[in-house]
Order: C-alpha cells, then structure tokens, then sequence
DNA sequence: AATGAATGAGGATTCATTCAT
DNA sequence: CATGAATGAATCCTCATTCAT
C-alpha cells in the first residue's frame, strides 16, 4: 500500500518519529493495523521503504542530470551537479532532515550505501569521458573528493538554512561551490 | 558521574543505541538507576552527555589546531585543518558513527549546532586574518563551503572506509583536499 | 473439505499447535481462508475434527476388537485388548502426542469422554457376558479400572518410550499388562 | 514473587488459561506487569513455575509415603501408594485439570519428565528391596506397569469423578487397585 | 462456492522513571 | 546519597474472523 509510505513520511514529518507508531501510522493511512502487516513485515521496513523512496526520488533527479551532462564541458556540467545535489535535497527538505537526524538506522542502511555506490559510479564514468579537460588525477579519489564537498555543501545548506534561503543565496552558493570543484579538478 | 558517561559510550559502541537502557547503563556504570537520576535527569539528557563529551574532545583538537594556524600561511594551515579533521574523527570511529546514525536527535541538537557556529566563527577569523593571500570572496560562504567540504570528506573517510585505511590513502586525501580548499580560496 | 483436517492434522504434527494458525491451515490444505470458514465455524471446531477423526481412527480399532472378542475367554481377550490399546496409541504417535500435550481442550472436549464412555459400555458388556470366569466383582468399577490401566499403558508406552520401541518390549509389555489385568478379574 | 503464582493458579482454575494474560495475573496479583517481569521472564515461565508447585506439592505428599512404606509389606504399601496418589490427585484437582487440559506443554515439559523419573526410581527401589515377597519379574517393566495403572486409576478417578466422589467409593477404588497390583506383583 | 484483503481486539513485553527505604 | 523494586504507559505484532467481489 502506497498510502502506508505517504502516511508514514507525513507523521514522520508531523510529529516526528517517536509519534510514529503502527497503530497511528495505519490510522492515517486510513487502514487497520493488519493491512500494515499484510505489505510490510515490520516497521523497520516501513521506514526502509519510506527512505527507499525518498531516495530514489533524489536519485531519479540526479540520475537525469547525469545524462544529461554527458556531453558538457566539466564547468557547465558541475554547476548542473551541484544545482541539481540542492534541488535534490529540496524535494523534501522536511523529511530530509527528520530521516537523517531521528531515523535510527539499521539493516536497510545497506540501501543508502547503494545510493553511494552508483553515483560514484556515474560520476567516476562522467569524469573519465572528460579527462582531457583535467590535469591527471586518480579519478576514484578525484570522485570522492567532488562528491563529498558537493553532497555536503547540499546537504548543510537545506538542512541548517531551512526555510530562509533566498534565490540569490542558493545562486552564490552555486557558483562558490562549482568554482571550487572546477577549480579542483582542472 | 562519569563513569555513567563512559558506560553509556561504551555501551553505544559495543551494542548499539537500543540495548542502552538505563538500567543496562546503571549496571556496566556499576551504580544503580537510581543513582543515574540522580546526575542526569533523563536518558536524553545521558545521551547529550555522551555526545557533548565526543564533540568537546573533537572541539578540543580542533580549536588547538586553529591556534597553532594563526601565523600560519593559508596552504599550510588548511593541510592542517583538514588532517585535523580527519584525525578528530578518528578519535573514536565507533562513537562517531553510532552518533551519527544510531541517535535519533531531540532536544540537545541545539549543542551540535553550537559546535558548529564555533568551528564557523574560528574559521571564519582565520581566513579574515589571511585575507591577503586570498582572492576576493564572501568570507561567510567561503567559510560555510571550505568547512563543509573538508567535514565531509573527514566524515566519509572514516564512516565509509572504516578500518580499511591505509597512511598512504589518508595522506593523498589530506593531499587532494587541501589542492582542492586552497586551490578555492585563492 | 477433508483436505482442511489433513492440513491440520500435518501441521500439528509438523509444525506444532502454535504454528498451526487458520490461514496456514488454509494454505498448505490448499483453499483459501474464506473456505476454510465455508466448512468450519472456527478454528476450534477444526481442530475438533482432527480430535474426532484420530479418535474415530481409534475405536475402529478398538470397536473390531471388541466384536472380535466376543466369545473368546478372559486371557485371550484381556491381551487381544491391550495388544489392540497399544496398536490404536501407535496409529499416528506424534499426532497423538501433540493432541494430549498441545491442544488446550474446551468445549469439544465432551466428545472425548463419548468415546471413552463408549469404550466403558463395550468393554463393561464383554466382562458381563464372561462373568463366570470371574470372580465376583463391581462390573463398573473393574472396567474403570482395566480400562485405566490398559490404556495408561498403551499411552506411556507410546509416548514415552517414543520411537526406541522394539517390537520384543511391547511383547513382553502386552505380557505383563495382560497377566496384571486377567489376574485381577479372575 | 509467590502472589504471582498464586494469582496464574486461581486465574487457571476460576477463568482458564484463555483469561489468563500477564496483565490480569499481574492486577490479580496485585502488583504491576512490570513486576510480574522482574521475576519471571516470560508468561511460559510463570506458568511453568505453577505446575513445577503443582507438581512438587504432589511428589511432597508422594516421596513421604514412600520413605513411610520403606519397611511395610507389599501389600500394605500398595494399599497406601493408591490411597496416596489419589490423594495427591486431590489437592488441586480443578487445578490439575485445568494444567492436564488446556496448557499447551512446550519447553518446560521436561521437567514433568523429571518427576516421573523419580517416582520411577523410588518405587522401583521399593520393589527391589521386597523382592523376596513378589515373584520373579523385570523390576522395570514392573514399575511402569504398576505406576502407570496406580497413576491413571488416580488421575481418572479425580479428573472424571470430579465433586461427586463418595468416600466410599474412593475406598472401593483403592481396594480394586490394590488388589490388581498386589495380585500382579506376586 | 471460492477468494483473500481487510479488520481490530488483544496480548506479550519493554523500559524510562519514581520513590520508599 | 544510594538503592533497586515497582510502576504502567506504550509498542509491536498476531491471528481468528468477516465480507465484498
């Protein structure tokens, strides 16, 4: 049931995820605790489920621009990573937070490290096609680097500036950011 | 107490945030429950405790390193700062990740943020000091951006690489972010 | 469905009265749950039916026996009895097993003692009808008492000494049981 | 805590084992579910714990007899064994029925094993040192027979006979079986 | 007649917290 | 100050049963 996914990440952005117990998840999902039980085994894979998606709507996004970047020169297509890491970290920014700050993690974290893998993948790959553009570097490193700064800087900027955050602010942070990486990598 | 700390810590390490009971605490603590109470007035409040005193020892490194920097040419003293970093999460690779997956943040998420502003206003006046050996720039963002990035790399090295790292890989990623900050800030 | 009580039947067999839940029944029988309630009104009168059927299989022993037995003298008879007890006991051992210590009995329960009622009056008939090779006695209270004592047997016989049962023990059980039986009606 | 298994004990035989759930023995016990768990680790146990006082006020009455009949007479002795186990039968007998009928047995049940064990080895080492007053015979086989018809002939008479058991009756019963075992042992 | 998704009461168990000793 | 027995609200989950299709 889909709408046991959306009930949960709405309370888990409502009322946090102490208030996020199955009864009250089924609740709002407008279902009984047993049809909870029928399509998920357990709570803890509700949530999984809940970060699941939640991260492969992060991903659709970033994926997208990964091919779209195929043929663009590495400033171009560095500035379009780094708007789409912050687009991406604003689909939600809510259920960002409250997933990575009260989401005791568990088994399923093996999934976040999926998410990883592939983007190192697909960036490592777009990295390679442009190494003529690049002074010579190792590019596993080279990734790790970009990615980490990129992410992290997406990720603080949504989560510590929340709500207040002007256009124009994103814009410098933007173009401060891809300054760096280009910087970097060139 | 702080031996009740330590239990906690260790606890948190060895068998995860949900087998820390109090009572569990009290008893490695080797003190009653109601001895606890009497020093902390919840588990949240333990927790804090547990996370203050990891940060306060990462804060410690840090702000040492920072003084040392003070006269210190900006290529150098961000080589600094980001073996610092790493280092400071090197402390206790454990807490640090049980911290940071395993705790769902309340409350005393204020204190992180305190630590943060710190570390922002130290770097920050470092980098006014310097201004002269630096291209013209924001100095909250560039701040805001240079931090980021050198935590996160700190963060993912030892998270993701765990134990798996060798001398050679921390230096040529001390090495390849520092390129990256300094190449950035001038 | 007769299909309904064998499911049962291998489920308590195999599984154990706790895994033996409607919708597994259902499952391995092969029908739906909605079926299942078709045929039986609730989970208790099924198990009823798998009491009813071993006990049938049971008395069908017994009941032969008895008709078997009809003009043969007290020694013969009295070990025919507790030869047919243990064979009766050993139709489906582990069955019997989990019905005896599995099975919490309620309302159905009264079926069991038609049975042994029914065994009572039989077996109190033959006794009746071989008075004169007895000595003079309480009809009732000897077939309560035979009746016990064979059938107790039969039971710890089955039950206890489990698989490891060679055929040269029940031989000399049969032996004893029926020299203690004969030599208390004689 | 002994109000515990006083409270399972009277909730088994007033309500059933279907009313007794660990919140209700903890309300009749007159403390909180909190409490029922820091003595007992889980309702099986508590319930394991009835049977084990069960059982131990029954081998109480059981191993005096035996120590009391060390010198008496086979027949004498058998006479007392009867009267004994229907006497033991008698304590609790709602109580017994309630744990012969409607306790699903698991795991604990080995503990029932052991008391049988026990008579087994008290009554056979009463057997062997009268073996002079009893014909020769295989003390083993002996002593499952006799226990186990002295037993059934006990547990049937209670169990069955519930209330309405005149005393006169009861004697009668006594002397059949006495007279079925002692004429079988000589 | 068959299906099986949906129901929801109910139950076992945990654990942060209190407080009388 | 320390103790630790006692508390009981709260939670996850099961499963017999129903009923619309």
């Amino acid at each position: 049931m889909d709408a046991l996914v959306e009930a949960t990440a709405r309370i888990l952005v409502k009322e946090g995820f102490e208030k996020a117990s199955t009864n009250h998840i089924a609740e709002i999902a407008g279902v009984s605790v047993g049809s909870l039980y029928q399509y998920f085994p357990s709570k803890e894979a509700l949530v999984a489920a809940v970060i699941d998606r939640h991260n492969e709507e992060i991903m659709a996004i970033v994926r997208t621009a990964l091919t779209e970047i195929a043929d663009t020169p590495i400033d171009k297509a560095v500035r379009q990573l780094v708007t789409v890491a912050i687009d991406a970290h604003r689909i939600n920014p809510k259920l960002h937070r409250v997933l990575a700050e009260q989401i005791p993690r568990t088994g399923q974290f093996r999934d976040v490290e999926a998410f990883n893998r592939e983007i190192h993948t697909l960036v490592r790959a777009y990295l390679e096609s442009r190494r003529k553009e690049m002074r010579k570097l190792d590019l596993d490193v080279a990734t790790f680097i970009c990615v980490s700064a990129i992410e992290s800087v997406a990720h603080n900027t949504v989560l510590n500036h929340a709500e207040t955050l002007s256009e124009k602010m994103v814009r410098t942070l933007v173009d401060e950011t891809t300054r760096m990486v280009v910087g970097y990598l060139r």
